[in-house]
DNA sequence: TAATTCTTTGAAAGCGCTTTCACAATTGAG
DNA sequence: CTCAATTGTGAAAGCGCTTTCAAAGAATTA
């Protein structure tokens, strides 16, 4: 309903009219009703007669009202933004799970309001005191670096959704992608492929998805009967330059590997490009399987096999939830289980050249 | 000044105290003076005597006040928000201008409000007024789809910072990249590494920044006395498929072509997808150029040949031209001048393979 | 020294909206 | 048919801040 609201001033002012400060009062007096009326009218607030209520949507429609939601954060209401705290704005994967939130925001007529931790625990703890006293109705976290303790603190106030962890609190509520199935069904999709030396690359371990990863990797080699060699597991840190520095890492040492599986899809296209550096071809020599299946592992060369991490769907699963938490309801949401994505980056062992 | 009292009540709610709603009268209270006094010095609106603004400042510090932005932004102040409409958040491309544009913004106190414009005028005029509604202090379009006279008309009443064209009208400041230089440099390079026959894909013709490629790419063939062949230019749309259908249907036709030249990476990397489809190897049997030099363009296989396309500092820029334009100052900044970064997807015709 | 101009400061009126609170007008129960 | 319990509605008091406006004191001038 508010929505409507909105379209229809949206579209006034595309038509080219400049944009009037068209206030409550006015529609009010418009109306022939008081502003209070207008008020509860606007927030469902409390029973009108539907004589005033015809009259005062058609006094909406007319002027082309729109609310001032600084007025109505200050007069304690809501403000209709939600606060969201990212790592980087132009991470490939966090920006599409973004795109996800400000998506399923938007109909509820919520806008998002973006701010960057950079990975860094202090930097998030300013950015959540930003967002509070821009008086937000709630906030998203997407796997930050905070401590637990510090987003209860937190939850005790505003509700909170926080991606990347596990964590139950009043007003609370965490969206955990199943990260060690992940890690499992990569690793055992080699193992099937006929691999048997099969290196990872691990993410930045002090973020409890990279461990996820690597315990699902380390379960898989096990239920194969493949024993775990500390030597095929080399660092990274989420990045591309850190992929092509394990590759040349586990080359100079030289292990003897037939595939490598990356912990997300930017280490594998650092190790892809290191890999061809020296000469060796994916998946021919080597077989190469990533995680997070970005948009760019369809177009990486060979297209990438990887895990699918739906990051759009689990922008607009914390979105709902945060919507659903603020309208005092318990959220349900459940993020789409880990999913191979087998594409050619990864072939059978040995199976002869195309 | 007004940062250090943000920073300062960040370190102590970072510290773990709750947050506790100070307001303003609280801090006149505490420092014995009147609420016009605190705002006065809050906004330096006028000359207080040192004694009251240490007073003042102390009790600031003290009680670890933050003045609310909504009730600045009511009051008719400014909202230190700024609105970016943008057209995907994730973009590649679009996703670090706008890291750069925070990270200008941040220092000086303002924080950026994103909504995407989905490339749809319709909708980015929608986009302006939220904007608008949520009493933004300006507005920096990101290289939209609204008209001139729609910007001009906006601008009237913010200030307005818009890339991708050049414009001039009061309160409005134009940063628009040298696409046609650009596109003038990538064509040179492959004639220069002895290329003929250049394919050409475009990016969507409605923007002019597209058009602005293709004449560069004319230019050059002219200059180098390299008839223009309408058959080798394939219209692209900017996005990864586009560049890979673009092949497609160039090698299709049965055209030579020795080299191609996309009008951005994304399409670039669409196109040595296909051209890997089709077993021709980039870049020894097809040699290729790209445009925006996107962070990825270092980690495809090959390192891709690109023009540098500032995104970051473009996003920088247009964030310090808002500033200046609000303090009333004329922006003065300049958009870098395209550069070309020759990597390993493009080599000398005919030289042999390594 | 009286008259005049600056300065510094506080009181008070909003900004546009929400939300008691209280008052009518209904309705229901006894 | 009276008295209480509902309703629908408006008046008015803020939310936390900015900004006239005017007053009081200080400084300047004649």
């Amino acid at each position: 309903m508010k929505n409507k609201i909105v379209a229809s001033n949206g579209v006034k002012a595309a038509s080219g009219r400049s944009y009037a400060p068209v206030t409550l009062d006015m529609v009010a007096a418009a109306a022939g009703v008081s502003p209070s009326t207008v008020s509860r009218i606007l927030n469902g607030t409390a029973v009108v007669s539907a004589l005033k209520k015809k009259a005062v949507d058609d006094a909406i429609a007319e002027l082309g009202f729109v609310p001032n939601p600084m007025a109505r954060g200050l007069a304690g209401g809501r403000t209709l933004s939600i606060g969201v705290v990212t790592q980087a704005i132009d991470s490939p994967f966090y920006g599409v799970a973004l795109s996800g939130i400000e998506d399923a925001l938007d109909p509820a007529g919520y806008s998002p309001l973006f701010v960057s931790g950079q990975w860094n625990a202090a930097a998030e703890a300013r950015c959540i005191e930003v967002l509070r006293s821009r008086r937000v109705d709630g906030i998203i976290v997407l796997t930050g670096r905070l401590s637990d303790q510090a987003l209860k603190t937190c939850a005790k106030a505003l509700p909170v959704v926080v991606t990347g962890r596990s964590l139950k609190a009043p007003g609370l509520f965490a969206l955990n992608f199943d990260n060690f199935t992940g890690g499992l069904l990569a690793t055992q999709h080699l193992i099937a492929l006929g691999h048997r030396r099969i290196a990872f690359i691990t993410g930045d371990l002090a973020h409890p998805d990279a461990n996820d990863r690597l315990r699902g990797y380390r379960t898989a080699l096990e239920q194969a009967g493949i024993a775990f060699e500390a030597a095929l597991v080399v660092p990274g840190e989420y990045h591309e330059v850190s992929g092509q520095q394990a590759v040349d890492r586990l080359l100079a040492s030289h292990q003897q590997f037939t595939a490598i599986f990356a912990a997300n899809d930017q280490m594998a296209f650092g190790a892809a490009l290191a890999l061809h550096r020296h000469s060796l071809r994916v998946p021919e020599d080597i077989s190469l399987v990533g995680f997070d299946d970005l948009p760019s592992a369809l177009y990486a060369i060979p297209p990438l096999s990887t895990i699918h991490h739906p990051a759009y769907e689990l922008g607009q699963l914390a979105a709902r939830a945060m919507l659903q938490l603020i309208a005092g309801e318990k959220p349900t949401a459940e993020v789409p289980a880990p999913r191979l994505v087998a594409r050619q980056s990864s072939r059978r062992l040995g199976s002869a050249a195309p």
